[in-house]
DNA sequence: CTCGGGATGCGT
DNA sequence: CGCATCCCGAGG
């Protein structure tokens, strides 16, 4: 087991989407509350990958809501889908781009009865809200993400075309979902 | 301003 | 498969 606990910075999440993707898988989400800090295991995501990705939100542009996934990367862009669920994006690429993950399932590194898959129980069970929204990944926010050391190879990421997104057409096929094999923690 | 629909989850 | 529930973006 590790222990050596590096927080990714800004320049880890200032890459290509696909690339901080896969390279996200199996790193240590962590949450700080009052309660106490909560750490997770990321084992699914979704690249959105800008204007040119019609199930990316920015595709329609730059816009109030968006403006977040254009900004720097390392920040938290949160919004919330169906009237009810929040969903937890950390923004990536280049300022003016328009690109993050969605980070969609996690595996508590705790004993607990929770069930953190699909993105709108993490954010649930995370306590994850709009407040976030437009954060800095940090523990000013109380949210960010490290590095145990866990070597996540490329044998043990299974693809295939991201949830939810069948209105996105030609899009919609893109491999751009990412998941751990043999973990049950996905969705 | 109205209106259609959504990066979901849960119960039937 | 239907539905809850509300914000967003498009259009008048």
């Amino acid at each position: 087991m590790s222990l050596r606990r590096i927080i990714l910075r800004q320049q880890f999440f200032a890459r290509p989407t696909l690339i901080v993707a896969k390279d996200l898988l199996g790193k240590i989400l962590v949450r700080q509350l009052p309660a106490g800090t909560r750490r997770y295991r990321i084992t699914e995501i979704e690249a959105y990958c800008g204007a040119a990705d019609l199930a990316c939100h920015a595709a329609k542009g730059c816009t109030s809501r968006t403006k977040v996934m254009f900004g720097p990367a390392g920040h938290i862009y949160v919004y919330l889908i169906y009237g009810m669920y929040y969903c937890l994006n950390l923004v990536t690429a280049n300022v003016g781009e328009g690109e993050a993950i969605l980070v969609r399932a996690v595996e508590p590194l705790f004993t607990t009865d929770e069930w953190p898959v699909g993105p709108g129980r993490l954010c649930k069970y995370l306590n994850i809200d709009k407040h976030l929204n437009a954060a800095k990944l940090g523990q000013q926010s109380g949210l960010w993400v490290e590095d145990d050391e866990l070597v996540v190879s490329p044998s043990q990421i299974n693809v295939s075309s991201r949830r939810g997104v069948g209105y996105a057409g030609k899009s919609a096929l893109k491999p751009w979902r990412f998941y751990l094999k043999d973990n049950r923690f996905v969705s």
